[in-house]
RNA sequence: GCGCCCGUGGCGCAACUGGAUAGCGCAUCGGUCUUCGGAACCGAGGGUUGCAGGUUCGAAUCCUGCCGGGCGUGCCA
């Protein structure tokens, strides 16, 4: 049951008798109200009615209102302003919803008519590298979407398409060949592996930022010069040429503050390796070490079987260090199928597309073009090598063969919708004109700097390190919060319990609440925040809901089998029952188009109306009986209801904290 | 150069996709504990929604032009 859906009902009569055809883009003109004063729901379609059919639109408004049979759900519709139609919905009916909730498990929301199929392609880590914050956000977002969609009825697949064919591999091989601990990798496969990619990777930068110092170097002089010679140009006078210049001007600036930055980076790098006596003979014996790593990751994917044996070892180990994390966000998927996984598709696929004319050679690279746009899609490199692109339309071939999905949702940064709008005009191309292709895309994670978040040693924080933090943290406030009651309550296993719960639902909580487009910069406050509207918030008016029945022993089966009805004489009652039974449609807004932030939203609503509620209407010393059971299933459905919805974007609850 | 995105109180973000007096959280100031958990509640101040036009009953939202910022842009993922 939705309010929305039903009063949508309603109205389909009344707007057929006012105009021909189909009336569903009217129908989505009825939505909730923003101001209470006002009522719980309006109709606008009288506005453009009037217009349409040449008529003032406060007697279009009437009519439709001298039409329609809505008296069970509302009070007599109002008409208000330019021709608003304004609902309040009745307490009677109201209370009789509230009844069929309180006694379904679902809390009354129906499962979809019409579920469809979706795959949800979301996290993806390159694996064997270390996770950090950048991944938090498609991991969380993906996980809200899969249980929310999946509540509603629909059919979901999610799939972690992991990057276990990269780089990366060829970093461990040649790490493992020339200078593994063999007594470290038998005893811990997962550190000795970590170890060996920090040691390769800082060789590779360290060559590379050699090479990359010098022209630097020249590349700074050069802004100098540039920006000496801007500084002294002559103004013209043209008001448009001084703006012109003035710009460059703080182009060039941006570019010399990039460039320095990029310079102290490279002569860190440089000095972290010459400083340290082991490393600085390791990276002379190792002097070409970047050539070799390409060079180890061609043989893997060529099918040297020296190196395909060392990734199949090595594989389960990366495997088992990103499940540990998952372990802790509480995320799994139904499959992991990586790149590699796709590997002896990639040549067939480019061969199909080459056959079907979608694609052609360009500058020896296979290439798809598209109308208006100058930059091809390559799907095969000059050399021979296949590229992220091609391993997505094996995967989109694969993912059709296997679950001919409706939709395909890419939970991924949105630095790639370009790559997407090409791969998804590709797919079509192809055929798989049937199934929806979305890039749900989200803001970069930005570090303090302003750049994009990224793993420098010793600097930045890895996800572990963050996790950690946001439970140390919770359990610095669950303890102070414990120790301040007259006799605390919690052992110290269910402060580390209640800490561990409390902080990651904190970090996921900043993501999915926040789940706007833009990027944002990293921060402890933010995402460790437990004040506000926070998931703390929520969390904590669950556990007062619960409070109240472990004080006064309740039984809540009990109540309901009783038939104890719900009664809103309160107007803070009343709020409470209406959000309450909002709950769908926050749902739906959520998936219209795939935003968990109008979860969120709600269940800050949700819970504030109930701490409103919760300070002005006594529950167990309601004034009759009567009063006490409804107030209690209201409770008991808010409870339920921040539950559930928690639950849905990935959050735990706690009874006490 | 071209393409896409963004600009909302001091800071961080909403606004149900064109609806009524633009909301919320931090922060600031004031109030509420003899009553179920103060991780709370109630209230106040703070805005020409970057600027200028346009479209219409009605614009933060749509169109045009500026200003400012971000991202992407043929062999990375």
């Amino acid at each position: 049951m939705s309010i929305l859906a039903e009063l949508r009902q309603r109205f389909v009569a009344p707007l057929q008798a006012v105009v021909d055809g189909e009336v569903d883009t009217l129908l989505e003109m009825i939505k909730p109200i923003q101001d209470p004063k006002f009522g719980d729901y309006q109709a606008n379609c009288a506005m453009p009615l009037g217009k349409r059919l040449e008529q003032q639109p406060r007697a279009v408004a009437q009519r439709i209102v001298d039409a329609i049979d809505i008296g069970d759900i509302c009070d007599p519709p109002e008409i208000a302003g330019p021709g608003f139609i304004n609902l309040r919905i009745r307490d009677d009916w109201l209370e009789v919803q509230l009844a069929a909730a309180s006694a379904d498990d679902r809390l009354g929301v129906s499962r979809t008519p019409t579920p469809s199929t979706y795959v949800i392609d979301y996290s993806a880590p390159n694996v064997a590298k270390p996770m950090h914050v950048g991944h938090i956000r498609s991991s969380v977002i993906g996980d809200a979407l899969c249980h929310t969609l999946r509540f509603l009825g629909h059919q979901v697949i999610g799939d972690n398409h992991i990057g276990d064919w990269g780089t990366q591999f060829g970093m461990i091989i040649y790490g493992f060949k020339h200078f593994a601990d063999r007594a470290a990798y038998e005893e811990n496969a997962v550190d000795e592996l970590a170890r060996l990619y920090r040691a390769v990777n800082q060789l590779v930068d360290y060559q590379r930022s050699r090479g990359a110092a010098p022209q630097l170097e020249r590349q700074i002089f050069q802004i100098e010069e540039q920006i000496a010679e801007q500084r002294g140009a002559e103004p013209t006078g043209d008001k448009k040429e001084k703006k012109k210049i003035a710009k460059a001007l703080r182009r060039s600036e941006s570019q010399l503050v990039d460039a320095r930055s990029n310079l102290a980076a490279a002569q860190k790098r440089i000095s972290a390796i010459e400083d340290d006596g082991e490393l600085f003979t390791l990276a002379q014996q190792h002097a070409d070490i970047a050539e070799s790593v390409l060079a180890e990751t061609a043989a893997l994917h060529a099918g040297d079987e020296t190196n395909r044996e060392l990734w199949r070892q090595f594989l389960p180990a990366c495997q088992k260090d990103i499940d540990r994390i998952y372990g802790r966000l509480g995320i799994r998927f139904d499959h992991t199928l990586g790149e590699s996984f796709y590997h002896d598709r990639l040549a067939p696929v480019v061969a199909d597309l080459r056959r079907k004319d979608i694609a052609r050679e360009s500058d020896d690279a296979m290439c798809v073009f598209f109308d208006g746009q100058d930059v091809p899609m390559i799907i095969q490199k000059k050399d021979g090598a296949f590229l992220y692109a091609t391993t997505d339309l094996a995967t989109i071939q694969y993912r059709e063969e296997t679950w001919s999905p409706d939709a395909i949702l890419y939970v991924v940064d949105h630095r790639q919708s370009l790559h997407f709008e090409q791969l998804f005009e590709t797919a079509r191309r192809w055929g798989f004109t049937d199934t929806q292709f979305v890039h749900v895309k989200f803001g970069t994670v930005l570090g303090n700097d302003g750049r994009p978040f990224k793993t420098r040693e010793g600097d930045t924080v890895g996800l572990d390190g963050l996790l950690d933090e946001a439970v140390r943290k919770a359990h610095a406030v669950v303890s102070e919060n414990d120790d301040a009651k007259q006799a605390s309550e919690l052992s110290a296993e269910q402060r580390n319990h209640v800490a561990e719960i409390v902080g990651i639902a904190a970090l996921k909580y900043a993501d999915l609440s926040q789940n706007r487009e833009s990027d944002y910069v990293f921060s402890y406050d933010k995402m460790l925040a437990l004040r506000g509207n926070t998931a703390t918030y929520m969390q904590y008016a669950y556990a007062r809901v619960k409070n109240i029945f472990a004080r006064g022993d309740i039984e809540v089966e009990k109540i309901k089998r009783s038939g104890a009805a719900i009664r809103l004489s309160d107007p803070a009652e009343r709020a409470l029952g209406l959000a309450v039974l909002q709950f769908s449609e926050a749902l739906d807004d959520c998936i219209e188009d795939f935003r968990p932030n109008q979860i969120t939203d709600y269940l800050f609503e949700l819970a504030e109306r109930y701490s409103t509620f919760y300070n002005q209407c006594p529950v167990l010393k309601a004034d009759t009986e009567a009063e006490r059971e409804s107030r209690l299933l209201l409770c008991d459905l808010t409870a339920r209801t921040l539950k559930t919805g928690l639950s849905l974007l990935g959050i735990e609850v706690v009874e006490k904290m």
